[in-house]
RNA sequence: GGCCCGGUGGGAGAGAGGCUAUCCAGCGGAUUGCAAAUCCGUCUACACCAGUUCGAAUCUGGUCCGGGCCUCCA
């Protein structure tokens, strides 16, 4: 199979070809550690890790960089605030991060850099774009020129010249041109800083992405990923960064960017008080259903986030799961590939949706078949496939025996217990005892289903 | 203002010049002691107006509406 990807530089599907077959490279923008991931946080972590999925069924080596974002003007005031050091709020926030994103089914990136280990890289690039006319220091400052640079806007599709004149920003006084950006800043003593040849100072959002990819990927990287409010200024001022220190050697080659996920209709904002923390909806929901919900539209369009859609996400999960479940009689095939329409849907810019839609015809052929081959080989296609997008990825019997939260539910031996007295009473013909202790369970929220190979039981 | 996206059935959400998307919900049937699950069938669609075409929800132009970015942002 091919994959196309939407390439945001050219605006168009492309195909996706590796630079290194040997070695494909991805990196994602990843969070800044000062607080809790909320669901926005959480897409482009899903969407980034559908992808890396399919890219290493695909290629042998995948290497996969997501960094994390250590030193930054919002951690420096969390830390003030809480009379800490900033390693304490990002150490906390980093592994709450990774567990939250563990629990959506994210799994690690094989590079996780964090943008504090990286300053003496950081100041070699300065002085290397410095020496090559493409920055300048200034009142302790380090600033990119960017008029030096005459591709600078082709990412966003921003006229240079516009920018120089419609800055609605106050420019600042060390720029020499109202579109230059800050690469490092200086600190006074009460915020964290490290030397530098312009004095104690701390470094700019940009400069850390530039220069950890070029650490641990290399000067040319084949995916570029983040959401698209990333597009300008960060990846365009990546772009330029790393382009002027590399001699204009390419940066990266395919541009991918998630779209924006809205809270009933409208941005999440801290004003409007609808942000909505992975944390507190893993609380609402299986994390697998959260994954699932963030997939059911495609990575580009905007998700409306709702209360009612995660319900669907749970329900769709029910019913694929419901599909493992008859098929628990035959095992499956581990060295079986995916469906193949599944596998095409993927390739066709992570059309998640038509996938999703893949997986439900592999639902129904489960539910329909007879044939123990059959079976089996639906089975595998089901559970290969989607475990490709990081579902189906738990004991059918664990996702409906579900979580007795308060713990005041009864448990399966009982529930077990109480099937095999109904059981009892239907061979006796006694269906008002049977019909009451369904009932039972009933309020108890134990659906029970009964099949030609005995009775199954489901919380919720 | 500049740039860029969208408007699909009751809800979610793909697709795309002629062929059932899919899921949830509704309705009818099968199955069931009755249910649940499942299967089969089925009703509401492609914002509006022109144009291109044998044929447009899909292409072109325009109109209306909504959203995003424009140096905090995933």
């Amino acid at each position: 199979m091919t994959l196309h990807l939407y390439n945001t530089l050219s605006r168009d599907k492309e195909e996706f070809v590796p630079v290194d077959p040997d070695r494909v490279t991805m990196y994602v923008c990843g969070p800044t550690v000062y607080s809790y991931a909320h669901i926005g946080n959480a897409r482009p972590a899903v969407v980034f890790d559908v992808l890396v999925r399919l890219l290493r069924h695909l290629w042998p080596n995948v290497v996969y960089a997501r960094n994390i974002t250590d030193i930054d003007d919002k951690i420096n005031a969390a830390a003030q605030e809480q009379g800490v050091e900033i390693g304490v709020i990002t150490e906390k926030f980093e592994k709450i991060y990774l567990a939250d994103m563990a629990a959506i089914g994210v799994t690690g990136p094989d590079i996780d850099p964090h943008a504090t280990d990286h300053i003496p890289e950081m100041i070699a690039m300065m002085e290397k774009l410095i020496a090559e006319g493409h920055a300048y220091a200034a009142e302790g400052h380090v600033v990119f020129d960017v008029p030096s640079f005459p591709e600078y806007g082709g990412l966003s599709r921003r006229d240079q010249d516009e920018l120089l004149a419609g800055a609605r920003v106050d420019v600042a006084p060390y720029k020499k041109n109202a579109s230059d950006f800050v690469l490092w800043k200086p600190s006074t003593p009460d915020l964290p800083g490290w030397g530098s040849p312009w004095g104690r100072g701390r470094p700019g959002w940009h400069l850390e992405c530039s220069c950890m990819i070029e650490k641990h990927l290399g000067r040319t990287i084949d995916i570029h990923g983040g959401g698209i409010d990333l597009v300008f200024p960060h990846h365009e001022n990546e772009i330029a960064q790393s382009t002027c220190a590399h001699g204009g050697d390419t940066f990266v080659r395919y541009w991918l960017h998630n779209g924006f996920v809205n809270v009933d209709k409208e941005k999440m904002s801290k004003s409007i008080g609808n942000v909505l923390l992975v944390h507190e909806l893993l609380k609402q929901a299986p994390g697998e259903a959260i994954r699932l919900a963030l997939l059911s539209a495609h990575y580009r369009q905007p998700l409306d986030w709702t209360d009612d859609g995660l319900a669907q996400a749970v329900k769709m999960l029910d019913r694929l799961y419901g599909a493992l479940r008859t098929l628990s009689d035959v095992d499956a095939d581990p060295s079986a590939e995916p469906d193949e329409a599944f596998l095409r849907a993927l390739g066709d810019d992570l059309n998640t949706p038509q996938a999703l839609a893949a997986l439900f015809e592999l639902a129904r052929q489960a539910n329909t078949a007879e044939d123990p081959a059959d079976k089996a080989r639906v089975k595998s296609a089901l559970l290969k496939s989607a475990n490709l997008m990081g579902l189906l990825t738990q004991d059918p019997e664990d996702w409906f025996a579900g979580d007795d939260e308060d713990g005041d539910g009864p448990d399966a031996d009982e529930i077990e217990h109480l099937i095999q007295a109904r059981k009892d009473a239907r061979g006796a013909k006694d269906f008002a005892e049977a019909d009451r202790i369904r009932d039972d369970l009933a309020a108890q929220g134990i659906t029970l289903e009964d099949g030609a190979d005995g009775t199954k039981w489901r919380r919720g």
